[in-house]
RNA sequence: GGAGGGGUGGCCGAGUGGACGAAGGCGGGUGACUCGAAAUCACCUGUGGGCCCCUGAAGGCUCACCGCGGGUUCGAAUCCCGCCCCCUCCGCCA
């Protein structure tokens, strides 16, 4: 959520803004003209709550006589019509609120402005691509084939984009998640967090997905709970509504979940494979910090994940993203990229942003600059550490051998218990 | 799921229709005392919004908030209804 005072002040800002993002400008005028009307109806609504607190205090010292008598009367016809200004409020102030939750972040003035992917910059590139001396296969053959991965039985259980891991590949995936946990609480200093998977409707109005992304999200009716699309939302409102003292800040999390998204809007893309599926593990990673160095903290922890693809022995690039490919809550993201040798595709394997205030404004996660000071906004950034299917898509493909075995990244052989992936057992 | 009890400020806790943003205590801050500290004393100490003033985080006025949402009333922390959460007991269960 932007600040109302930063519209206000500074309306062109935020069309420049929306613009670069290649969104309609309108919001801002269409805001500008309820904000009016919402504060002058407020106006109005306190004038009348002021009398009314005023005489009723008056009243209450009043002996019982005609005098009184009257007040009251006046006082009930005065009710009448506080009523009905007070419906009139109601109702502006749920729209002016509706229409606030639609604004995206205000891209930083450091992103590449631009309208589409096509715009993003590779700022950095690490690792060598691996060269074969025979047709690498992509993972969709090999995965079958080595008996890991089960296309067919997934889909028989919960539909399309849906698959089942069997033997060491199910022990690749928990490998992983397990050797990025240690990694980052031990390495890279973040405190682990085991967080629900299901959430409250407030913690996804909070983290930024709702109301605008609903379609993407599982529901359950009955209850009103929501599956997580990534660790970032319980992530983000673990703190909500609190006040924090400056030297609690920063906080580092990371976090294991399973994520749930039903990509109705990417039907048909990457549907070979397990790069695009509705369920998904992913460590996350979370910071909370101080206005003052969420930028720092936010080349750190590009640093940490592109860090986790050099353990992994990944080749490794970050591209800078531009201001039209932002996320919504996004006011600037570097995504990491790995390459996959058998698919011969740059995969995203972790997009580490920083949200400023936005998702803090929406989620009220404030601290206390000094003991006694007013309590302002955090800021806050999350990136993924990293998403693991595409994880092990990279592993896979690139660590192939001519046999169509797979040798496993060195680091994960404690966790996996062999070095070779020759089969599923 | 059933029965009973309960949700008040950073924390504890009083308050059952009017002067209550809320006693008292703890915690925190400032000052006095002290060479310094402790102790003691004095004062201050919730959050958000709107308006005025203004370059502003300084000041003035005002509204809202006692789990959440409705209602009754001139007036609600206090009465009524619905919901949520916590505790105890019972049931069920990994």
């Amino acid at each position: 959520m932007l600040d109302v005072e930063r519209i206000r002040r500074n309306p062109e800002e935020i069309r420049i803004g929306l613009q670069h993002r290649g969104e309609s400008p309108d919001l801002v005028d269409r805001f500008l003209e309820l904000d009016e009307a919402y504060r002058a109806t407020l106006q109005e609504v306190e004038r009348l709550r002021a009398v009314r607190n005023q005489v009723s205090r008056e009243i209450g010292k009043m002996p019982p006589g005609p005098e009184r008598e009257a007040r009251i009367v006046e006082m009930r016809e005065l009710g009448e019509r506080l009523v009905a200004e007070e419906a009139r409020l109601r109702d502006l102030e749920a729209q002016r609120e509706e229409l606030l939750l639609q604004f995206p972040n205000i891209p930083h003035p450091s992103v590449p402005v631009g309208s589409d992917e096509s715009a993003n910059r590779v700022v950095r590139v690490e690792g060598e691509i691996p060269e074969f001396d025979f047709p690498p296969l992509p993972h969709w053959e090999l995965g079958p084939r080595l008996g890991l991965i089960d296309f067919e039985r997934g889909v028989k259980l919960s539909g399309s984009r849906f698959y089942v891991l069997w033997g060491l590949g199910a022990r690749l995936e928990r490998a992983l998640i397990q050797w990025l946990l240690d990694l980052h609480t031990q390495v890279h200093g973040y405190l682990e967090v085991y967080v629900p998977f299901v959430v409250k409707r407030e913690a996804l109005v909070g983290a930024g997905q709702l109301p605008k992304f609903e379609d993407n999200l599982y529901h359950d009716v009955e209850d009103d709970i929501w599956l997580v699309p990534t660790a970032e939302v319980p992530l983000t409102n673990l703190h909500r509504d609190e006040i924090l003292e400056a030297d609690q800040l920063p906080l580092y999390y990371v976090a294991y979940t399973p994520c749930f998204r039903r990509e109705r809007m990417s039907a048909g893309r990457d549907v070979r494979g397990i790069k695009r599926g509705h369920q998904f593990d992913k460590v996350e990673l979370y910071k909370f910090t101080t206005p003052e160095t969420s930028y720092l903290e936010l080349e750190k922890m590009v640093e940490d994940v592109v860090d986790t693809c050099r353990r992994l022995g990944l080749p490794t690039r970050v591209v800078e993203i531009c201001t039209g490919d932002l996320g919504f809550a996004a006011a600037k993201t570097y995504d990491v990229e790995v390459y996959a040798a058998g698919c011969g595709e740059w995969l995203e394997v972790s997009s580490v942003s920083n949200t400023e205030d936005f998702q803090a404004r929406r989620a009220n996660l404030r601290y206390r600059p000094r003991p006694g000071a007013r309590p302002r906004y955090m800021h806050t950034l999350n990136g993924s550490g990293l998403g693991l299917p595409r994880t092990v898509i990279a592993i896979l493909e690139n660590y192939q051998q001519r046999d169509g075995s797979v040798v496993v990244p060195e680091v994960l052989r404690p966790y996996m218990g062999v070095e070779v992936l020759r089969g599923p057992r």
